[in-house]
DNA sequence: TTTATATTTCGTAGTATGACGAAATGATAA
DNA sequence: TTATCATTTCGTCATACTACGAAATATAAA
């Protein structure tokens, strides 16, 4: 119980993992787009994205080549549900994740996969 | 403004704090009485304690020869605010964090602190 | 099947974290 | 002042974390 509560926390406590969790809040990414906005290497990103996805904060779906992330919004958790809420709120006006967001919002995985 | 987030998860992601935020609900603790209840050194605990200050969490306050830590429950952030209610709800279930608040409520700092 | 693309896993380097005891600091009591 | 008690700071060790590139895996396209 108390291992689990600080699980989720370390998964919250690293500033590239609160800004894949406000993109993904946009749309699902696959990993390709979230590397590319974050500009850090694919194997590092994989590695925030099964953080997250150990902790119950995100979910993962299998779709062709690709592999979307999202916010996990199934409400068998409360607690992680108040939190995604208290982020969305919390890191709104960040000039950091507003930027994450836009480019989110126009990414396309077509366009940018293939130039890694 | 995504730093400061990042120091209050780092700060909430670890068991240690996670049991002294809880305790210090019932009362306020000097360093004393939480090493006490937690068995760890007293440098390890004040370390602990100067986390969660520093994140905002808790405040200190001095008292004679002792330090009290309390709750910080100053409402110029709703965002820890948030926080400090939703660790109360979900870790009111666990059994350490229930015996360490028992422990927290009948602990005599007079009773304690010379025997470390 | 072979080739290309997307992702994960592995090994490693540098850094951060949590633990301790010892030494330093601050405040009270003798 | 000196002695005592509470706390913090410092130095150190073991472990954990984040980053990377290379190798392995999985799926799609040729």
């Amino acid at each position: 119980m108390i291992n689990q509560t600080t699980q989720v926390f370390k998964a919250l406590s690293d500033a590239n993992r609160l800004r894949i969790l406000n993109m993904i809040v946009e749309k699902p990414l696959c990993v390709c787009e979230i590397t590319d906005i974050l500009e850090l290497a694919t194997s590092t990103v994989s590695k925030h994205l099964s953080i997250l996805r150990d902790s119950g904060l995100i979910v993962d779906e299998k779709n062709g080549k690709w592999v979307n992330y999202r916010i996990n919004s199934s409400i068998d958790d409360e607690y992680i549900q108040h939190l995604h809420f208290l982020l969305r709120n919390w890191l709104k006006d960040s000039k950091d994740i507003i930027r994450d967001k836009q480019r989110a919002r126009v990414s396309d995985r077509n366009e940018i996969c293939r130039r890694q």
